[in-house]
DNA sequence: TTCTATATGATAATTATTTTCATTTAGGTT
DNA sequence: AACCTAAATGAAAATAATTATCATATAGAA
């Protein structure tokens, strides 16, 4: 069975990596669920159309896409991994999360990007210069409680 | 063998739990080694003052610590968490962190830290109001390579 | 000192992820 | 189109951090 990972196969090849039907499943799962899925949720999904692929695979397609660049990691605290199609390759732009630490519950905002990366920009520009870093990527999270868990957990009283 | 917590003994009776040695020790651990600790280096290093103290007390007391705003859990995508006292409690101020992803160093930093604040409660304040958000807390963490893993890993040549 | 809810530690269980390894396959070469 | 080999695969085992269990011990109020 033999597959041309979409979009991506031309840069999978590029960089010494080859086109399988495995990989092919994940980035079509990535592409058409755009919601931070786990490894396990992406298995469970590309199964559905390629009940061959194991785990595994899906574990070690994922690294390779976050190497490459098209898949963003994404970790909020529960003990399982997530991930999305990157900024540049999904259709979401620069983005942030809130995550409800209630229900685990995940939401995109965007509000005061354009601030928000100017300041990310100007602490990037100075933690490279001054620490020497390279600076790869940014975490940014908000987290607390949705409405729903929050009226639920007794309207913010303590313990 | 009776303790009483140091400066935290009347906050932890307050809500009703107890001081124990075992706490106690978690504590002064934290107190003395600011540096990001693991449960299990918490564990080793509190084994030295207190050696009937185990593993599972100290997750445990970690958990009602984080639980009462007095630490912060910190998690760098190495697949284990890390606590450090709050900055209320501690010595430290507002900060965030760098993370070496080649050698796991973390480095605090802190420039910018007005407009960062600045911004980030404009932003909390957006949420909270046009999503109905109670947030907590947030993380922002800068990753890439401290200057020694980017010269060892080949100066950013790609894979 | 007594008493009881809370805390403890040893151990087992759980869960996400990684490793192992024998087998298969993508995709360049003949 | 058949061949060849490094890369990829899946099943299963191994690993590692964290959590649950449970019988025992203890903090701290009465």
């Amino acid at each position: 069975m033999k597959r041309n990972c979409g979009q991506w196969g031309h840069r999978l090849r590029q960089c010494g990596y080859k086109c399988t039907p495995g990989r092919e499943a994940v980035l079509e799962v990535l592409e058409s669920n755009d919601e931070h899925l786990s490894p396990e949720e992406i298995y469970a999904i590309a199964s559905k159309e390629y009940p061959e692929i194991g785990l595994t695979t899906v574990y070690r397609t994922l690294e390779i896409l976050v190497r490459l660049g098209i898949v963003v990691k994404l970790e909020i605290g529960d003990g399982k991994s997530r991930y999305e199609l990157s900024e540049n390759h999904g259709n979401k732009t620069h983005h942030h999360h809130f995550v409800c630490d209630g229900c685990g519950r995940i939401e995109d905002y965007s509000d005061f990007i354009d601030e928000e990366i100017e300041l990310i920009t100007k602490i990037e520009k100075t933690l490279e210069k001054k620490r020497n870093f390279k600076i790869e990527h940014h975490i940014i999270q908000f987290h607390g409680l949705c409405g729903g868990c929050y009226v639920k957990n007794g309207r913010g009283k303590k313990i």
